[in-house]
DNA sequence: GTCTATAGCCTGATAGAC
DNA sequence: GTCTATCAGGCTATAGAC
């Protein structure tokens, strides 16, 4: 009982300093400062720092990924099976986007610790990434459904750009905001949503394949290798 | 003169050491043991860790820089002061994808030092790459003159997801790699920064205004916005 | 089981001799 | 310029109180 609250303290705490400072300015002794408790009882309940910090990540990333899940499976049922590849994107990139740039959770302390997990990415938040692919397979399955067309080569680089642009605009807002002076909205969650799946959507239909031999004007620029050729 | 010597013997065994292992696991003990000088002597040349770092990716960093300039000049010379825009996003996605993942760098101590910088993002990096933001401007000067017609925030995002795919796919090459089997053939640069650049182009020119009130069936999948609405 | 006090070792940084 | 010695502060481990 009591191990519950000392537990639920360190978190809480490590969490709202991790989002407001960064993980590399603060450490243990700061964690346990402003949670009351003692030095010790982090090695205790986590075993190191390094697991705390993966705690906190993974209970937010599960949820994220549910949310995906679910988001998937909804769309696949209303397709009867198979669903549009703008849905599937939009599955894919909308939770992500939403948690940690939606209105709602402006500034929450969830949305600024995954901001934070996303732009320093230390060690064990690394880790768990690396390892956190499996449930990307069920996207390439579904996009694999709605293209059966395509190759397999081409579904997962359109995977791969759409997390590309969602992460990076995470990751790169302050940048992005500076640097058009404002002229793009990063408050417009469903704006951003609907621009990323739509390159997205591009990126997966757009090199059509015209003609074998004659790539696109605005596909083959230099005379190098259209994807087509690949 | 012994002083150079030392210096570039720390540079030296910093970026080697930093490339094999990763910032996190790299300490200055360890720096000043691979380059046979004394610890004291980093803080004396550089003055701290941290500026040693920042030094390492400076130098790399304005070799990189210099390249995109140089191509986009060439780009816009080429074409009497316009250059096409396939042209300057090749300029802008060319020299940071080849530096990291050319087959003539491959592993080059360089190249991997720079794919770890962009992996583990420490702060003194950070940083550099935060007030970093100039040489950008002379990108979206040259996409205003290749579109005169795209609103500024159009050109803005362009620009940004160009910079989200090409850095995403330095980053997480092992893990696409992994995902998909193979399929992804991260070692074919020339082709990788073709489909970079195709799907930048795309998303800048693809949503071009079809009607205002009738957005294709593609670009607004869930009835929100689209970009023409914005 | 839960928590505290304390000691250990490693890190980056620095002062002062040479 | 270079080196030795030492410092403060970080995370971890453990012994023992409750």
């Amino acid at each position: 009982m009591s191990s519950d609250r000392t537990r639920s303290a360190i978190l809480a705490a490590a969490e709202k300093l991790y989002a407001d400072r960064g993980f590399g300015d603060v450490t243990l002794r700061d964690i346990v400062a402003e949670a009351n408790v003692n030095l010790a009882a982090v090695n205790y309940h986590f075993g190191s720092k390094d697991e705390l910090i993966a705690e906190l990540f993974v209970t937010r990333s599960l949820a994220t990924n549910r949310e995906r899940l679910n988001a998937l499976k909804l769309a696949e049922e209303k397709g009867g099976g198979r669903a549009p590849i703008d849905a599937i994107l939009h599955a894919l990139v909308g939770p992500t986007l939403r948690g940690c740039l939606g209105p709602d959770r402006e500034g929450s302390t969830a949305a600024r610790f995954m901001i934070r997990a996303s732009i320093e990415s230390v060690p064990p938040i690394r880790r768990i990434k690396n390892r956190e692919v499996d449930h990307l397979r069920k996207f390439i399955a579904a996009m694999r459904r709605a293209m059966p067309g395509r190759d397999d080569a081409d579904l997962y680089w359109g995977l791969h750009f759409a997390l590309a642009m969602s992460h990076h605009t995470i990751r790169e807002k302050e940048r992005l905001a500076r640097l058009s002076e404002g002229q793009c909205d990063l408050n417009d969650v469903d704006a951003i949503v609907d621009r990323v799946v739509s390159v997205s959507v591009m990126a997966l239909t757009g090199g059509e394949a015209p003609a074998r031999k004659a790539p696109s004007k605005v596909a083959a620029p230099h005379g190098r290798l259209t994807r087509q050729d690949l």
